[in-house]
DNA sequence: TGTACATCAGTGAACGCGCGTTCACTGATGTAC
DNA sequence: TGTACATCAGTGAACGCGCGTTCACTGATGTAC
């Protein structure tokens, strides 16, 4: 015996509505999603989104927020299992980043596509972003205490290394490595990766 | 005395198309432009366009073209300029393909942006995109001769070095550098990384 | 050198679709008494 | 506990704009003779 009424009030639609439009732009490959299709998705009508957020952007908005939180989660997650101060932890969190972005094209597009370079509000995603970035900085700074590295590079080194996994990132979701380096996977570029630029780092110091 | 016939015939419309087209992406900061927009600013009316591109995607190729080839020239011409075999000509490659994002952040959304992940052609695109890297290539080449390093470690590491400029590109657009470390500049952030990097290897040889 | 004609790059008006957003409404929910 | 009423999350129809694309056309160009 089916309910009476079939959820009139639906109970939560702005988060059916931002998973909604996260599974669309999944699966379109682009953030250029229609917003009737997100209501659709979420069993509802065109007109019902506008009662959760005031436009489009203010859903897209949401979706971004969701996609920078998410990422600071694995991030955070990644760090719990790994020894503070080791090498290991800067690469487990490089991986976790090229995870999260391979894994997630989709949000991948969204925070770093084309659109975000202007479009948002740069506050905001300032905000967002950084969360990841300062469990990052924190791995760093024990590594450099522990290997006699001045205090002071800590920073510089910390977006050195962000780039390292950022570009490697890119450069397999747009196939790359599956091109140049089929036999290669992502992951043990990184490790390589860092641990070169590591030991360079302690030669140099 | 102006002209009788302001020039009914344009004589080079597609070229002028696919710069109205640079410029408008340049300027809005994103690839969605106005097909009409383009022809506007190009003199012409809105049909003409189709004269010369089967559509809107097709121009948006040539536009894509033409920023790899553009991408192209500058490393090429770089190279001209370096010994071979030095440190210093792979760090003018990275260089060169900071500068070239950086000031031409409407190309780097075309190129790497949401877009392109799924839209474009990946055979065509793996043609265009291929130029600089084998430039790339070419003088890792040496310089792992020079340095003794196995000649079957080039290819990988020639990837890495990629990744490292257009990590450090990404992040420089979305003014994380400027965020992090307002007086770093990424010029100077990859020369360091890049020698550390290669030094690196030296040791670990 | 001049004329006829094919060719082709333009025009301008209009079509049609996708889609964001609004509006007057209706059904459900929760609360005061 | 039951009833009246405010509140608010939904509906469905429609509007309107932006924009890619087409169509019948016209003006310029180049070439054969």
């Amino acid at each position: 015996m089916r309910p009476k009424h079939p959820a009139y009030h639906h109970g939560d639609l702005r988060n059916a509505l931002i998973l909604a439009a996260v599974e669309l732009i999944e699966e379109r490959g682009s953030a250029d999603f229609a917003m009737i299709d997100a209501a659709r998705r979420a069993g509802v009508s065109s007109a019902a989104p506008y009662r959760h957020f005031r436009d489009k952007t203010a859903l897209m908005d949401a979706v971004l927020d969701f996609a920078f939180s998410e990422l600071g989660r694995n991030i955070a997650a990644v760090m719990q299992t790994q020894p503070l101060g080791s090498a290991e932890a800067i690469i487990a969190i490089g991986k976790a980043y090229i995870r999260f972005m391979t894994q997630h094209r989709e949000f991948y597009a969204l925070m770093w596509g084309a659109t975000g370079i202007r479009a948002v509000d740069q506050e905001v995603s300032d905000e967002r972003s950084a969360v990841g970035f300062f469990i990052l900085l924190d791995a760093v700074e024990h590594w450099c205490s522990e290997n006699e590295i001045a205090e002071q590079d800590v920073l510089q080194l910390s977006i050195k290394l962000w780039s390292m996994a950022h570009g490697l990132a890119g450069i397999t979701l747009y196939g790359h490595i599956e091109r140049f380096l089929p036999q290669a996977d992502v992951f043990s570029l990184l490790e390589s990766s860092t641990h070169t630029f590591l030991e360079g780092l302690r030669k140099l110091r």
